[in-house]
DNA sequence: CCGGTCGTTGTG
DNA sequence: ACAACGACCGGT
């Protein structure tokens, strides 16, 4: 009897395919074990998930399995399981997400490296070739390069055409090579118990709601809950649960933003924890990474700390897992293989019935609803300090900094107080524009407006990075180029400097700061008071250490809300409380807000911090505009050069999509929020409904059906 | 007629 | 995603 085994591989498809298992790896063959197998002349990494003698499609061709390359398998039955649902709920291919879990050194394929011949050498000096051979020859005469390198360096369509001729005549020489690395590197374990640092002194309403959670706690149920309130009761709770997790010998799972993942972070849990700890995160070398992964797969680690892709981290049995800072928008992958690590939280707790617990002292509103609704939210707010508030009307026109905002900084100044400036717009302007015949600088790939940035006096597109020198005079008309509208953190750096020159300001954003090390660099000089006013954008609000301060100053928190999104009141709100958190909790703090629209009722909200008020009017107009969590609501983005077949495209998609369709709400083709970027035209349709349930079946019958260049993003 | 581009199709 | 294949296109 032959064996079959059905392989999944990192590829954009729902597709899996089927090998012959010979004989002589019959014994090692598991399900879940990574597989090296012939595609398309090349070697790929796929992983088992079936096993079979029977049920194979007649008339194919099969090829076998070139080598198994785990002795015991790599992926568990639950892993898989649970990355097959969470790629099903977001249209993701189950193959990109399972690659995606592992280091990359785990997913060896083929390299195809190209070198210059003797031969090729000297058709070079014959001039016996086509200018395009000739290209590939003279770069390939410097040293040999990889395929991959070449396209890109070259950017030549159908590249392998001209190279597979070039090998026919042998003027190149093609090697290709696999590279499987033993897996066998394993840090050393520290074996010494870890003193564990933890200090469990909760107040009334967090002991009441951790115990809520204890008391239905039985190790083999799954459960979850909200905790809502201040970031350092959140934590205690945490702590709390994790240490019975401990005791009962489960893993723990413990998400936080991507932005989070800093050093303070690290060596809190390194101090509390120890080795118990693995960390992962963006910015960690490929060898770390391994060896984090490692030790999580070996269950080295009781528990994994990280942004939103340790939701694909190797732990097994989890009893508890924890989602930080729920409103974060990071746990989002836009990229594919998109995700939403929060849902993705939620199908990993299933799996493994362990208890989720999501916490924030902001929630977003779909989630606050839901666990309102089920009676599984815990308000831990009380003892919260009563902070002083004030809304600041103004109208930009009559300069960037109100004659109130500008006495209160005066007054901190005189009593040596450091202060926090929010203003969440990067650069100095966010475009320029000719005075005489109101030209506008635009990306050329991207159909933005160019921010100007005065410290490197460049324009810059914030959606692709391209930048250009700025320029003075305008391209259209000569005249001199000098409104500047849209005024971003730099032009409140210099206006803040200009007004109190004798006081150190310094801006925090990701043009001034971009590595994490230079981040905790200017944290750590305002905790020393070495600074006295920070400016910063969304940045600085995210940053944890930051020593509190008794005046913040939140500037135009409507440049969010103008955003064309659903979502735009839910930020708005979000990013003031992220600002708010930074005061101290002393009588005499306070918090202004400068804003044209102080009726608003996420600015007015979120300065009495009155979340609940907020949430009350929000979700009216969610439910009004049928917007999550009344519906569910999914984005398909199309992509490409040509904006004729890119709408007979969408056209097609959405006449199917309504074939298909039973109480689905279908918006759209419209150009999307960025119409263009990189080079590419953006076409979008909006789906919503009721039921989940409706919204696939219309979707997987039109996928089943359309192949184009497109992205589709779940938002609920 | 050929070299090159573009869209479609299959990958086991 | 990527490569292979066939239709089309524009210069000669």
């Amino acid at each position: 009897m032959t064996l079959f085994a059905e392989v999944i591989l990192s590829l954009p498809l729902d597709k899996n395919f089927l090998y012959i298992v010979p004989d002589s790896q019959k014994d090692l063959v598991r399900v879940g074990s990574r597989v090296l197998v012939p595609f398309k002349e090349r070697k790929r990494t796929g992983i088992v998930i079936k096993l079979k003698q029977r049920g194979v499609p007649k008339g194919l061709k099969l090829k076998e399995i070139h080598a198994v390359l785990d002795k015991t398998p790599l992926i568990s039955t639950d892993f898989l399981s649970f990355t097959k649902k969470l790629s099903a709920y977001y249209y993701s291919s189950w193959g990109e997400l399972l690659q995606a879990s592992l280091p990359p050194s785990f997913v060896p394929k083929t390299r195809t490296t190209l070198s210059l011949t003797d031969k090729g050498q000297k058709a070079l000096d014959e001039e016996t070739l086509s200018d395009r051979e000739r290209d590939v020859l003279l770069f390939l005469k410097k040293r040999p390069y990889s395929d991959v390198f070449l396209k890109r360096k070259l950017k030549m369509t159908s590249l392998s055409l001209i190279l597979s001729q070039l090998e026919s005549k042998e003027f190149i020489h093609v090697k290709k090579e696999v590279k499987t690395e033993s897996l066998e590197r394993k840090r050393p374990l520290r074996l010494e118990p870890t003193q564990l640092e933890m200090d469990f002194s909760l107040d009334e309403d967090s002991y009441q709601a951790a115990n809520r959670i204890v008391t239905h706690w039985d190790g083999k149920t799954f459960l979850s809950y909200y905790l809502f309130g201040p970031s350092e009761k959140r934590e205690a709770v945490y702590f709390y649960l994790i240490k019975r997790a401990l005791t009962l010998r489960k893993k723990v799972l413990y998400l936080v933003p991507e932005i989070a993942a800093t050093r303070s972070l690290i060596e809190k849990f390194q101090k509390r924890f120890g080795e118990h700890a693995a960390l992962l995160h963006s910015r960690m070398s490929t060898r770390t990474r391994e060896e984090e992964w490692s030790r999580i797969h070996s269950a080295q680690v009781d528990i994994v700390v990280g942004p939103r892709s340790a939701v694909l981290s190797p732990a097994e049995d989890l009893g508890l897992v924890i989602v930080d800072e729920e409103q974060d928008e990071s746990y989002l992958q836009r990229e594919n293989p998109s995700y939403d690590a929060r849902r993705g939280a939620y199908f990993r707790a299933k799996q493994d019935r362990a208890i989720l617990v999501y916490g924030s002292s902001a929630p977003t509103v779909e989630s606050y609803h839901e666990f309102g609704k089920r009676h599984c939210l815990f308000n831990i707010w009380s003892g919260s300090s009563k902070t002083h508030a004030e809304i600041v009307s103004h109208r930009i026109e009559r300069g960037l900094l109100s004659p109130r905002i500008i006495a209160r900084l005066r007054k901190a100044i005189q009593e040596k107080k450091p202060v926090l400036i929010f203003h969440f717009r990067r650069g100095y302007a966010s475009y320029i524009t000719c005075s005489r015949c109101s030209y506008t600088p635009r990306c050329r790939d991207c159909d933005i407006a160019l921010t100007y940035h005065r410290r490197d006096d460049r324009l810059v597109c914030h959606y692709c990075g391209h930048s250009l020198r700025k320029i003075y005079d305008c391209p259209e008309c000569g005249h001199k180029i000098i409104k500047k509208r849209g005024l971003g953190i730099e032009a409140v750096e210099e206006e803040v400097k200009r007004r109190f020159p004798q006081i150190r300001v310094l801006g925090f954003d990701s043009d001034v700061a971009k590595r994490p090390k230079d981040q905790e660099k200017l944290v750590d000089l305002f905790q020393k008071n070495k600074i006295d006013i920070l400016v910063g954008t969304q940045l600085l609000a995210h940053q944890q250490e930051l020593s509190k301060v008794s005046l913040v100053v939140v500037l135009y928190p409507e440049t969010v809300l103008v955003l064309s999104d659903y979502r735009a009141s839910q930020k708005t709100f979000q990013s003031i409380i992220q600002a708010a958190k930074h005061l101290s909790h002393d009588e005499n703090s306070e918090l202004l807000i400068q804003t044209a629209f102080p009726d608003h009722f996420s600015i007015r909200s979120a300065a009495h911090l009155d979340y609940v008020g907020f949430h009350t009017q929000e979700i009216k107009f969610r439910r009004l505009m049928n917007y999550p969590p009344f519906t569910h609501m999914v984005e398909v983005l199309f992509q490409g050069d040509n904006l004729r077949s890119l709408a007979k495209q969408t056209r097609d998609f959405s006449s199917l999509l309504k074939e298909h369709s039973k109480d689905v709400e279908i918006l759209g083709p419209a150009l999307a929020a960025v119409p263009r970027l990189r080079g590419k035209n953006r076409v979008q349709i909006i789906l919503k409904s009721k039921k989940r349930q409706d919204l696939d079946e219309a979707l997987k019958q039109t996928l089943r059906k359309v192949r184009a260049n497109k992205k589709i993003l779940v938002y609920y």
